[in-house]
DNA sequence: AAGATACCGAACACCTTGTACGGTATTATT
DNA sequence: AATAATACCGTACAAGGTGTTCGGTATCTT
């Protein structure tokens, strides 16, 4: 790729990261985007479709380094459902800012998508251990969705417990019945 | 309450509601509530600030019946919070097409807003019927996340499902430990 | 050195929003 | 029944954001 094309696009990204953390997504411009990460208007839009689409990019490279990051660490050593979360949360440990403004967003939903997708193939493993006498279906969407809401807990209303403590957490309510 | 006003009222109300059915809500502009509710565009902003103050009124609407029908039938005769929550569900059910739109919005906080406000009263009588050794704040989000996240799941994937059931499932999953 | 590629930035058309205002119809008041 | 108040009409308008176009310039590749 390009070194002008990394350029801007490290310049869009974080241009980005710093708008999100201070202000509402919402309003956001893109013209603000452009002038924080000081490019022509027409690059930013032949680099992305739209803020949303952006936005999607940010989700996409953020969900790219924790498969990356479990591939080496975690997979075989420690293979337990909470260690795999925390893992997970351990990731988010260090982007709060960004991801509290994300999911503070109308558009939210577009992490959120990212989060469920990752989840469902996880708990896809782990589905038989729950014996609840619901759909499959059902099941898996209160799993992933009471996650997404432990995500949402912690970043707005307590960020400063561990990631293991809120995998813990998430156990505790989530127990094997 | 003026004629005229209740007149004009209903007929954004329904508009609103028409068009929900068949369009992503994003997608219904303001000029287009307007021409289905035939009307003027003055009137419209005489009655609500904007797009997203009507949808606001029309979810308050929802929850007061909600709250209006909880006092005459249930409150006495029976207080199981499985009850209660397929009390809630009966409310939903008429109105599926609708809450199914804006549940796909990206404004859908602002009825899972009203949702989760009525539910944490609700959780507040039951809270310490469990013990699971998290912070009580916790609990409450995990309990009421959960139960939207039911809701949504009903609505969007298995919407034949009758209330008792839902109100079931999700009793199953969050059962007392 | 030459061609390809990416960036610049001003200009543009388009759409939606929310407000303003003079005129008309309906309701309430006396 | 007359009058005042109120709600509606609908056009017009300013403001603001979006996404595209295009000729020119800078950077990279071969």
């Amino acid at each position: 790729m390009d070194r002008r094309q990394r350029k801007t696009r490290e310049a869009i990204f974080s241009a980005f990261s710093e708008l999100i953390r201070s202000r509402r997504y919402e309003s956001i411009t893109v013209q603000d985007i452009i002038d924080r990460a000081d490019i022509g208007r027409s690059t930013f839009y032949s680099h992305f479709e739209t803020k949303d689409h952006l936005l999607k990019a940010i989700c996409g490279d953020i969900f790219e380094h924790i498969i990356e990051g479990e591939d080496c660490d975690y997979k075989e050593k420690s293979d337990t459902l909470s260690s795999r979360l925390a893992h997970i949360l351990w990731h988010f440990n260090g982007k709060k800012a960004e991801i509290r403004g994300i999911l503070a967003s109308q558009s939210s939903d577009i992490f959120t998508g990212y989060l469920k997708a990752y989840l469902n193939t996880l708990f896809d493993m782990y589905l038989s251990d729950f014996h609840v006498g619901t759909p499959d279906s059902y099941l898996k969407n209160h799993l992933t969705g009471s996650f997404c809401e432990a995500v949402r807990w912690w970043i707005e209303e307590s960020p400063d417990t561990s990631p293991d403590e809120i995998a813990a957490y998430y156990m505790a309510v989530t127990e094997k019945h």
